[in-house]
DNA sequence: CCGGTTACGAAACGATAATTCTGTTACCAA
DNA sequence: TTGGTAACAGAATTATCGTTTCGTAACCGG
């Protein structure tokens, strides 16, 4: 009955994702975005309502899809160990090897960059913080159960310790450090928990 | 001879500061500047040349006040010890407490916020990130030394591990995690090294 | 008191970029 | 084939903000 779209829907999200990771949301144009993702600058503003509205949803589609569906779901699967958290920093440091500078997280990004207190940002934020928290929870009730861990351990403290660790590896990741420092970070962070 | 100035130069810097820590570099304009400061738009470009000259020249200061002449003054002094990293740490779960998310560092601000490679920002990142790291050494030399932390601790990779910490808890501080979260994630980094 | 130097204040300029508007084009159901 | 819907392209609009300019005011040595 109409026109079809030039463009792939998702595919505009992915591609958003990629410039506001790169560049900051400041810094990124909609000319930007509308070239990159191949939509027409008036779709953008059909769809997404404005360029807060496009973050906004690149946002919450980086977090199910990049967060919970990718790199946190080994740790959140029922039965996830001490092995797959090993797999886990393992997998991170290899990203920190390769020299990727956009492989920080948008959420941690969007987290340190923030102005004001805007109540939709901070929402995915805090749903970002809780899925990792379970996660890391997850993982060390698991390995406790299995004695892999202190009989002592303090799940609720370790895991806040370990979301500490993911934080500051996003920092330390668009930092002049080089890869070794950040290796021997993770390690040590590991270390400790044995 | 001529006209004084209305305004004093040190604290430009310090109001500047406390601005683009707040703000962020993009979203700070040079009017907000002006009147924060009590500098005129025009003194500002003359004595800074516009306003990324600004943003430089308070970087710097916040270097070296701030941070070597402050904060981090205690762990780079001769024979600082582990009493002293635990004092830096209370300290910074103190902050945490007070729940001012205008406390974290300016550095890892810019850290987080470099869009392009510019080389004047990266120098003093490297160089904070310099400074951190000779202070964690120092500390953690000097512990081992007293027989204070293990024999076969690596002060490398451990003062690498400690500036992720301090990366972290910046992140930390700017995201909607309470305070108790924070404290957690501070003692069990410091507990790690014992 | 005067002249020169410097700072102030406000307005103006120019560029960038978000948003809106308008005319045109592509598809598809009837 | 045709009419209607929806998307496209790009120009126009508007707002924001860094930067510059200019006339005025304040200070101080002589």
């Amino acid at each position: 009955m109409a026109r079809p779209r030039t463009f792939d829907c998702d595919e505009v999200i992915v591609k958003a994702s990629y410039l506001f990771t790169r560049q900051g949301f400041a810094a990124t144009t909609m000319d930007q975005l509308a070239a990159t993702t191949g939509a027409s600058l008036h779709s953008l503003y059909a769809d997404y309502g404005g360029k807060k509205g496009l973050f906004e949803a690149t946002l919450k589609t980086y977090l199910t899809e990049d967060i919970i569906r990718g790199v946190m779901a080994p740790l959140l699967a029922e039965g996830a160990g001490f092995e797959d958290l090993q797999r886990f920093f393992d997998d991170l440091a290899q990203v920190a090897k390769s020299g990727e500078r956009d492989a920080s997280c948008l959420i941690c990004l969007t987290m340190m960059r923030m102005d004001d207190d805007d109540p939709e940002l901070r929402g995915v934020v805090q749903a970002y913080l809780q899925i990792v928290d379970q996660a890391f929870r997850n993982v060390l009730g698991n390995a406790k159960q299995a004695g892999a861990a202190r009989a002592d351990l303090d799940i609720a403290k370790s895991a806040a310790f370990l979301t500490g660790i993911l934080l500051g590896l996003n920092l330390y990741l668009r930092s002049p450090a080089g890869a070794e420092r950040i290796e021997d970070y993770l390690s040590a962070a590991l270390a400790s928990l044995h």
